[in-house]
DNA sequence: GTCTTTTTCTCTC
DNA sequence: ATCTGACCGATTCGG
DNA sequence: CCGAATCGGTCAGATGAGAGAAAAAGAC
């Protein structure tokens, strides 16, 4: 299939606001896709390479080449420049790729030039990424989109799933899942607090389990005899980083077992070590003997999909969370409770937050393991944070946002002598209506610019909520927030009104 | 030529 | 990660 | 009973923090 079939069909998709027409361009193109082709098609269209790492970044932007004129190039020919340019390693290399990447470009023409960039950089932008392919799908091979969902989460990709779904229903309902091969981990919506959490969860007060949610990060653990896997929320093989883990699960009472948990790093005492910790911890790869001794890391499991050659994702919680019982000792299982009151979910969330954790996970008991989609059978609730802070400086936004200043520089004062410290920035939580409203007011208070950033007298006040401040070295306090995001402009207080930053060090769980 | 610092990318949340 | 806006199917409302 | 308004579930897109690894660039 030519890269220009795919191009027209991307502009056909970009064009349309309606998800039903995108949803149709697309299911159209897979079915012209030829069969060793379709995973690379759906893969192209819904915005990724199939490549995970290609070395390539915004830097390669240097990389330009004389446009082609005609679209010759084939996708099995973009796929497999790719495939060589993401095996390039070494002294040189980056020279040797960006080579490989203009001589790549040379065959595109600019359309498709643009195209790929936009695939290189994840920002594809057609309105159309892995959801509504998916659905496009299940359109194009006539398979139920359910079913096609259900083969997505088992082979841990849609565009695995669409290989299997062009061979028709059968083949799809023959897969299974294969220990060894991770599936995509099922996700949790958020509630501002547990009253709608429950409500969420358990619309008709059906049972839940309140689980503690660790800070840690997700992992997945596969064991097929003696060999264990572990592999990361995306997906990513990390078995190496994590030995201790690996003896848990090797020490289990079953031979062929997939386990749904968390990593995390905890202190002596039991509290959980911030999160830098656990996360430089488990991205490590050198020395990890002598990072294990003096960072081990704790494993808890939360859920189990599998057990000696019994399936159990479509399973009730309550089923899976009794095969893990009998599986897993209670020191590697994560403190959950069953709860039959709002009181009892609220003192073992008062408890969890008590004990340093992040917060709870509510899961409706009836639930099956649904995977990749973030519905409303596991809820979490975090507790949340607030201060005034003074606007720095905006950034100019891009795509929706273009033209309007987006990106606010936030920062506490010192009271010593009333300077301002930054602390980070958030784009998050902002209304078009404020976004327009802030662009307005900031150009008016501009001091300076650079190309991307307009800087401001510091006179606004805005209220951020975080989930926490961690250790920063790259901000002038030594710390940053967590997470923060945009509440509401505070016009009832100017500068002097906000937040001091002892009042940010005090929030501080410094790394020990 | 070797050691140190900086940049870029990829990953977690 | 969090958040807003948009799309769409299902349910409820107005006449 | 039919079309319009509203609601809830999802999706896309905008962009945050830090840390490690690898390669490039700088210092001498």
């Amino acid at each position: 299939m030519l890269l220009s079939e795919v191009v027209e069909t991307s502009t056909a998709v970009a064009a349309t606001r309606s998800r039903l027409a995108k949803r149709a361009a697309l299911a159209r193109a897979l079915r012209s896709a030829p069969p060793d082709e379709v995973a690379t098609v759906v893969s192209y269209l819904s915005g990724s390479l199939r490549q995970r790492r290609t070395g390539i970044g915004w830097a390669a932007h240097e990389v330009t080449a004389p446009a082609a004129a005609t679209g010759t190039l084939e996708v099995a020919d973009v796929d497999a420049a790719f495939e060589r340019i993401s095996a390039l390693s070494g002294a040189g290399s980056r020279d040797a790729r960006r080579d490989a990447l203009a001589a790549l470009l040379r065959q595109a023409t600019a359309v498709e030039q643009d195209f790929l960039w936009r695939l290189v950089t994840e920002e594809l932008r057609q309105g159309a990424l892995d959801g509504v392919m998916l659905d496009a799908v299940a359109e194009a091979f006539d398979v139920p989109v359910p079913a096609v969902r259900r083969v997505a989460m088992l082979l841990g990709s849609t565009a695995a799933a669409a290989e299997v779904a062009r061979e028709g229903q059968p083949a799809v309902d023959a897969v299974g899942l294969v220990v060894g091969v991770p599936v995509r981990p099922m996700l949790a919506g958020t509630a501002p607090h547990l009253t709608a959490a429950l409500a969420k969860a358990a619309p008709g007060g059906d049972d839940v389990v309140v689980d503690r949610k660790l800070d840690g990060i997700r992992i997945q653990a596969h064991r097929d005899g003696d060999v264990v896997q572990l592999f990361t929320r995306s997906l990513d093989d990390i078995t190496d980083r994590l030995p201790e883990a690996v003896e848990v699960v090797a020490s289990l009472p079953a031979d062929r077992v997939v386990l749904d948990g968390e990593a995390i790093v905890l202190r002596p005492d039991g509290r959980p070590a911030p999160f830098q910790v656990t996360a430089a911890r488990t991205a490590s790869r050198v020395d990890v003997a002598e990072l294990r001794s003096r960072a081990p890391v704790a494993t808890v499991f939360f859920d189990v999909l599998h057990v000696d050659g019994r399936d159990l994702l479509e399973q009730p919680l309550r089923d899976r969370l009794h095969e893990l019982s009998a599986l897993v000792p209670e020191a590697h299982r994560v403190p959950a409770v069953r709860v039959s009151s709002t009181q009892d979910a609220q003192s073992f969330f008062d408890a969890t937050i008590a004990s340093g954790h992040e917060g709870v996970i509510v899961k409706a008991l009836s639930s099956p393991y649904d995977a990749g989609r973030r519905g409303s059978a596991w809820v979490k609730v975090k507790p949340r944070h607030t201060l005034d802070l003074v606007v720095l400086a905006a950034e100019w936004g891009h795509g929706r946002r273009s033209g309007r200043l987006s990106n606010l520089h936030l920062a506490a004062r010192d009271a010593a002598d009333g300077s301002c410290v930054m602390l980070g920035k958030t784009f998050k939580g902002l209304t078009d209506a404020l976004l327009t409203w802030q662009t307005e007011q900031l150009l008016a208070l501009e001091i300076r610019r650079t190309r991307s950033t307009v800087f401001v007298r510091p006179e606004l006040v805005v209220e951020i909520a975080f989930d926490g401040v961690q250790t920063s070295s790259r901000y002038p306090g030594g710390v940053a927030l967590r997470f923060a995001r945009v509440l509401r402009y505070r016009d009832d207080k100017t500068a002097d009104d906000a937040d001091n930053i002892e009042t940010v060090l005090a929030l501080h769980d410094a790394p020990s």
